[in-house]
Parts: C-alpha cells; sequence; structure tokens
DNA sequence: CGGCCAACATACTAACTAGTTTGTTTCTTT
DNA sequence: AAAGAAACAAACTAGTTAGTATGTTGGCCG
C-alpha cells in the first residue's frame, strides 16, 4: 500500500471525485492529471492503463466504504446489545451521516455498473456486493432468532434491500439535485424492519 | 414526431441500447452510426448535437416509460376498484412484468445521474421525477384516506421510496449482474405497503 | 562519491472524438 | 419538366483520447 498521500493516492482521490461526477467514461486522464497537477509520467507510473485505475478505484472503494459502515456498526454495537435495537440504531445512524454531508451522495459501483467496466471489474464488484450481502444478512438471521418476523422474509432479501434502498437513494438524490433523499429512504427501510419485527409497531394508530 | 422506424427513431433506439451498456460518456456517435449503417450526414441532420441526442433520449424515455407504467395502472384499475388492492396488484405485476424481461435492466436517469448531462437535461429529468412523486403520492393519499396507516407515513415518501426501490433494483441487478433482483425488491416493497395499510397484515404470524 | 533506481516530467503518436462542409439522391410541388 | 427541399453520404478538420518513449531529478547505499 502507498503511504498516505502518496502521488499515487492524491491521483486516487481526483479520480474518485471525478468520476462521481462525470462518469468513468467522462472523467479524461488529463483531467484528473490536471486536478492533481501531475502528468502522464506519472500516472502511468502507477496504474499501467486506465483501466487498473478503475480497478484499483472499485478495491479501495470497497475498503474505505466497509471501513465507514463498519465503523458506525462497531460503534452502535458497543452501546447496545439487542441485535433488532443495533439495526434500527445503524440504520440511524447511517441516515444522520448521510444528512451531514454536503457533497453529491453517490455510490461508485453504481457508477460502474451503468458503464461497460472491464470484466475483471465486473467480478470483482459482483463479489464484494456479495460480500456485502452474506454480512448483513447474518445480522437479520440474527434478529429473526429473536423477533418473530409478521410475515416470511428472507434475510439475504432484506440485505439486499437494504442496499439497494440506499442506492435507490443515491439516484433520486442525483436527480432531484437533493442529498436528503438518501436518508429519507434509509428510514422508509427503518420503518420497514420495524413493522417486520418490533413486536408493538404500529399497535398506537395513526397521529 | 417522426414517423415509426424512421431513421430518427432508429438511431435513438440504436442510441438507448448502446447508453444503457456503456453509459452515455461511453457511447460515441460513431457506434451509434455503426449498429444503425447510416452516417454523420444523417445524425446530423437529425440531431444538432451530442447533446442534443441526450435531451431527446431523456424526452423519449419519460414518454415510454410513463406510457409503460401507466399502461399497467389502466389494466389493473379496470379489473378492480379499492386504492390499495389496486396498488398492491400493481406492483405485482410490475414484478412480473421485469421478470419476463430478459436483457439486463436499467433506467436512462439514473445512467444520466451519475453523468454530467446538460443544465437543461438535468432541469428536465428533475422535473418529470417530480411529476412521477406527484402522481404516486396522490395513489397513496387515496390509499390512506381509506386505510389508516399503521406508522406515521408521507405519501410523497412512499412514491419516492417506489421510485427508489425500482432504482436501487437496476443497480443490484446490474451489479449482481441478475436481473431477478428488481422483482425481488419490488416484492420488498409490496410487503411494506401491506404492513402500513393491510388491517389484517401480519395477523397470522410465521411460517 | 559514483552508481542506481524510484518517481516523476516532457514530448511525442496513432486512434478516436464531435462536428462541418460539400455533394448526391429522391421525392414533391408547381 | 424545372425547382426546391428533405434525407441522407463522403470526406474532411480540429481537438481530445489513451498510451509510449525518452529524458530528468533527487535520494539512498555501498
Amino acid at each position: 500500500m502507498a503511504p498516505r498521500n502518496s502521488s499515487k493516492n492524491l491521483i486516487l482521490d481526483k479520480a474518485y471525485e471525478l468520476v462521481m461526477v462525470n462518469g468513468y467514461a467522462g472523467t479524461s486522464i488529463d483531467m484528473i492529471l490536471q486536478a492533481t497537477g501531475l502528468t502522464k509520467g506519472a500516472f502511468f507510473y502507477h496504474f499501467k492503463s486506465k483501466t487498473d485505475l478503475g480497478m484499483e478505484l472499485a478495491r479501495r472503494y470497497v475498503n474505505q466504504d466497509s471501513s465507514k459502515f463498519y465503523r458506525i456498526i462497531q460503534a452502535v454495537d458497543k452501546q447496545m446489545d439487542d441485535p433488532l435495537e443495533r439495526n434500527l440504531v445503524f440504520i440511524e445512524r447511517l441516515a444522520e451521516w448521510y444528512e451531514e454531508q454536503t457533497n453529491m451522495p453517490g455510490c461508485l459501483f453504481a457508477s460502474f455498473s451503468y458503464y461497460k467496466v472491464s470484466d475483471e471489474t465486473a467480478l470483482f464488484m459482483k463479489k464484494a456486493q456479495r460480500k456485502w450481502r452474506k454480512f448483513y444478512s447474518q445480522r437479520y438471521e440474527e434478529i429473526m432468532q429473536q423477533y418473530p418476523p409478521r410475515i416470511p422474509v428472507r434475510s439475504e432479501d432484506l440485505a439486499d434491500h437494504f442496499m439497494g434502498t440506499v442506492e435507490g437513494g443515491f439516484v433520486l438524490s442525483r436527480i432531484y439535485q437533493q442529498p436528503e433523499h438518501v436518508a429519507m429512504q434509509l428510514r422508509q427501510f427503518k420503518n420497514y424492519v420495524q413493522l417486520i419485527f418490533e413486536p408493538e409497531a404500529g399497535q398506537a394508530a395513526t397521529g
């Protein structure tokens, strides 16, 4: 791993920002170099091709994104033990985190999914997504063991629906040009989880 | 409007297909011309620029997409009167429609949202999205008048969450490379609507 | 202190990019 | 039949693209 704030990381940082705005194909190497103040020599010293940059962007995104989510999860896990409460608070914290963010939210994988990336990168994204699904579905398994669901649901589908909700929130935010939609979407999903699992959910009706 | 299967519509058709695979920036005019068998002269006779093509693609997408959804809605509306039942059956029919589809699902707006389109196109998409929200939220208003929701929800948020769920399903389908995720996501949203509004929902628990 | 290599910069190239110009066909209209 | 316009085709252009080839610099090591 290159040391923090090396030229390589600088390229990755700026490239990520540009790709999230212009898309991968809409971001040229020259644009990245202008943003970093570096030159072609530097770029092709660190990356053998633009495709290689795409791959490394995906790799780094998995690490950064995972660590961000894990940080929130671990912080919540330290404060409470109940798996359902943990999940609900996690969703709420995540919603709050996105509310604090100023720049337009988005997902590199989603951006790549609407572009024809290399087979290697596509496979990598698929595997990473499956790993996330496994992680979240295990959490919902725990919840299901303690709280009988009101309707028949599969933990994998809940995991996918969580991630899908976030992705949908990104897209809506970008179309509406209002970042707050991610949090709104997440709270709808939170409602869903509550209605499925919380014993007292929806008992005291209406406001 | 150009007559059906004119050269202009042929260009729009092929351009749409290519954009859904390669993205807008990843789709060159030459690629479109190769797919259509036409030449530069034809393209720039019908479109004053590539940006213009993007705008017209968005326009046509709104019409086609809307008409597709409206068709399903009207078919369902003819068969039943209850607003909740209408909505639930609509979601189910939509899920089934996506299950029948073979090619990778996706949304042009989502693709454009991860690329820096022209201000005109961005504004157009925003307005179209707002229009859809208005339409669906009215439907949920009707439901709410007849069925008191178990939890406090806003009809606009439900409308957005519906569209967000579809968008999220697209992204997941593309990352997993499995089209069936759209239907799965839609059925999760259907569960959500049922849990909110259906009086008997979740009474007979667990299987 | 001389050599060596990581980490770049500079200058190039060939292919592709959107867009233009000019020419051609075919149909219609008078 | 002449004129015009709609609907293209062919060839061109200027700029941009990813990628390469070669040159330069500073630091470290024996």
